[in-house]
DNA sequence: GGGTGTGTGTCAGTCTTCTGACACGAGTGA
DNA sequence: TCACTCGTGTCAGAAGACTGACACACACCC
């Protein structure tokens, strides 16, 4: 079929390719992360916490991008099968620190190997400097976005 | 942070800031489409058809990089509020072109600048080159993830 | 002390989007 | 001509994420 160059022609805008790339490696994350029955937001949560044990509920959904009651919810259903394990009390206030499970760490090995081929396909074509030059980029766009509340 | 080689290192990853700049320019999108009553995917969709008048459900679906089946309903709601309107039978094959009213067309003048607005936010402290080279590092990051249909 | 503000965990309902499935039209190649 | 494949529109159910709301704990400042 023809649909090769009848691309959308919002092709100026970075905006629209910024979500473009981003949509792309979602899908290339969906795809290897479903033969190990995991969700890229069920994959963000156990690598978030391997890097960074006893991170909060909140903490958690701020870092894969979700809402606390989204990650609630996740966590909630990674601690019944035993890949994460929470306190059933608060050690202070009411921040409960999740940490990995052996098990959690087992099913984050296969998923965190699946993830990191992706991102070198990715990148493959750019070089250090390239991927360095988009790496500033990037944060630029983010910081901006958010030092900016909204508009005065 | 006791990673291995295989791990991802969330303060590195390009992937990770990829989401995260991703997600930012969501969240400002969102902040400015909603004193308007318009989701982002809805502002997408309005913004495709004005600049290809015709686009069939899912060719918008594609564009909106959500899936054609979110795109009916969405259209359907549209339809309904007479920002768009779609021939009760398909001129050719089961393909029915999409198209604004101009209702629609005045609906997406105001997102159209708030979200644009939105852009000039992000790209403020990255002159000509830097934007030029952002754009290529996205393009091929695109490119890289499309062409390779999977791991092998 | 007491008020205020911020951050958190949690429950409930709603909404959006997705997955799965079916039938149909058009093009392709044997 | 006829299977075969691809893209499409559409329906139905399920999963995921969100908004809204409440109570509680801590830190700050008057």
């Amino acid at each position: 079929m023809s649909q090769g160059e009848s691309g959308i022609h919002l092709e100026t805008s970075l905006g629209y390719l910024l979500k473009e790339a981003s949509s792309a490696l979602r899908a290339a994350m969906e795809e290897v992360l479903r033969p190990l029955g995991m969700t890229v937001t069920h994959y963000s949560c156990l690598e978030l916490l391997a890097q960074r044990p006893g991170l909060s509920s909140s903490e958690l959904a701020r870092g894969a991008f979700v809402t606390r009651q989204s990650m609630h919810v996740l966590l909630q259903h990674l601690e019944r099968e035993g890949q994460v394990t929470r306190p059933t009390e608060a050690p202070v206030g009411k921040v409960l620190p999740a940490r990995l499970t052996p098990r959690g760490r087992r099913a984050l090995a296969k998923a965190s190997a699946a993830v990191r081929s992706v991102e070198v396909r990715m990148l493959a074509g750019m070089d250090e400097s390239e991927q360095e030059n988009a790496f500033r980029a990037l944060q630029s766009m983010v910081r901006s976005l958010r030092d900016d509340p909204a508009t005065p």
